[in-house]
DNA sequence: TATCTTTATCGTAAAGATACGATAAAGGAA
DNA sequence: TTCCTTTATCGTATCTTTACGATAAAGATA
């Protein structure tokens, strides 16, 4: 992204591509599941189930951060993670809107029928 | 991604995390969005409404061919778009099926009343 | 045939994402 | 205090994404 558009395209595209980017990647995928099986956990329990060194998890749980989607709070030597409830309902609320908004968006015969455009 | 640790993951979450990457920029949101406005229409139309050169959404049309959620068809010198319903659904059901996991992940006080773990 | 229009692809540059080892930071245990 | 455990961060390497100009390809038009 040489000087990078994004600014440019509408806030609710913006706004939906980034839920998806958070959501782009299997270890975080991995990771919110995991949450959402153990109700929360420590760092070490994610680790321990995903194919990746450490310094990797650490990183997807800080981009999940700052997504939104995960909370976490300092537990002594370690620190505890968490589902944010009201954002995952956000981005479910969110990208249903987009599927609606596509749902039924081709009538298959449009394409074929149509010679002429602009 | 050094050594492209992605296929140690489960297929479910690498299956979520292609619908998700597929949506995870802003022009290609902006153009499905289109193609449902317009039920379909030839990329010209969509270079028109975006922000971005005609070869950038060249590519962005093509990737999201390759995740199947759109079908190109060659109409004399250009070429006509529209969204692949079957896909879209099975996407939105899959992340649907996501967001259920997720839902009311975190009890909240979960994390604050745990001392130990492992 | 020569030319125009439209779109895909190539080549390339820059930014971002991913991964990991090493190390720092901070609380608990000895 | 000293050491251990746990996690975040730094530094770095590599691959991927994004973007665009230039050009090729292919049908329409003159």
């Amino acid at each position: 992204m040489p000087i990078t558009k994004t600014e440019q395209f509408r806030a609710k595209e913006i706004r939906l591509s980034r839920w998806a980017k958070a959501l782009a990647h299997p270890a975080r995928v991995a990771i919110l599941r995991t949450l959402a099986k153990r109700n929360a956990c420590v760092c070490g329990e994610i680790v321990e189930v995903l194919p990746i060194a450490q310094a990797t998890v650490s990183q997807h749980l800080k981009e999940l951060k700052e997504a939104g989607l995960v909370k976490g709070t300092i537990e002594g030597p370690s620190s505890c993670y968490c589902l944010d409830n009201e954002a995952i309902t956000e981005m479910a609320g969110d990208l249903n809107v987009l599927f609606d908004e596509l749902a039924g968006g081709c009538a298959e015969a449009s394409c074929s029928t149509k010679g002429k455009s602009k």
